[in-house]
DNA sequence: TCTTCGAGACGAGACGGATCGTCTCGAAGA
DNA sequence: TCTTCGAGACGATCCGTCTCGTCTCGAAGA
């Protein structure tokens, strides 16, 4: 990945489109071949780029890909700054998990993500990359919604956020990735609202 | 996979011994290469077996994994028959979503798991198969066992069932995956009691 | 300021190796 | 006699490396 670089000579002499170019044309195949008949030459060649420039600068095909998902969270309105907060905890996080789940079901981005999540699964370090540049963050807004909401006393004083934020979104994207059922936004407020009350009964 | 045979005609013939050794060959060789790795020719030679004779019965790799992973819980005590009902959910919940968690950690399972979990989410076929014939039971069982404690008042009665499985099983799951933190016991206790109280104060 | 020159990156593609899935063979067995 | 079996040859594809000749750019020298 781009941050592999050899530490200095490098780095200015890189050309800019040919990258760009090379990002662009991973995104769009895996869309259209799939992930597992991804490969590098076609990249190269829809890029219309050298197979060398690839090599030069990734060292594996989910590499690549992981920098294609980079450039466009980095790009125009990819990165959010910060989750809605309305001051309705329940509201605003159907409204997120809702944003979550059209992302999913979205055929633009249901192959590409499918195949980063295989990547990261089968490769610890590109997991930990992630985490640092993608996950992390995001997980961390997520997690500044809540802060919000507990020092408003709408959550548990106690209450582990990090175990939080997976008990709203592991259920879905484990649904998603294990092809458990169809994801509508009902299932999104069934979600939120069960986890905001919890199983037991309240009286 | 074995359900895809041709209506008639062969069945009869297949020889067992070969079957098998070849399932028990792929669950090996996926444990010690990975899953990238794996590959057919490799299987076969570790069979004894000629690569047709794999051809002639599995449609792709992900097919014979599927089958191994069939093998296994069909056979001595792979598959239980209920989850344990002490009449306390909390503690029941705990325990299995211990053993859930030691399971993912087995180095044994590990990696065909994850192999498993790749197939499944980049072929619906197979993850229509999956859900029928190891999902679907497995989550049938959790069922149970959430409505039992639902009939003794423990949980909510509006509770949908899949949305309590989901939301205590998904996050586990998800974590492994994406490999978002280590899973130790104290997170699968950690996993149940949030999901039963919610993550709201309870009063 | 203008020219020269070396260092890399670039597009293109040849190359040997690995694995794919198909095909063919003779042996074994039902 | 008919199908499966183990074995392996086969062409195709993709791998990752390597070698071309071209280009861009910054430093050195006039």
């Amino acid at each position: 990945m781009t941050t592999q670089r050899k530490p200095s000579s490098h780095t200015t002499r890189r050309n800019e489109a040919s990258r760009r170019a090379i990002l662009a044309a991973a995104f769009e195949l895996v869309q259209e071949v799939g992930y597992a008949k991804l490969n590098i030459e076609g990249i190269a060649a829809r890029a219309g780029v050298g197979k060398q420039t690839i090599y030069r600068w990734w060292p594996s095909k989910g590499a690549v890909l992981f920098d294609a998902f980079l450039m466009l969270s980095e790009q125009p309105d990819g990165g959010e700054t910060a989750l809605p907060d309305t001051g309705d905890l329940e509201a605003d996080l159907k409204a997120v998990l809702r944003a979550t789940i059209e992302e999913l079901n979205d055929p633009r981005y249901d192959e590409p993500m499918r195949a980063l999540n295989t990547e990261i699964t089968h490769d610890p370090a590109l997991a930990a990359f992630y985490a640092e540049r993608l996950g992390g963050p995001m997980r961390e807004l997520k997690k500044q919604r809540l802060r919000s909401a507990q020092r408003a006393g709408q959550l548990a004083e106690d209450l582990d956020l990090d175990v939080a934020v997976d008990l709203l979104w592991g259920p879905l994207l484990n649904r998603w990735l294990q092809r458990g059922g169809a994801l509508t936004p009902g299932y999104a407020d069934s979600i939120v609202k069960t986890a905001l009350n919890g199983l037991r009964p309240r009286r």
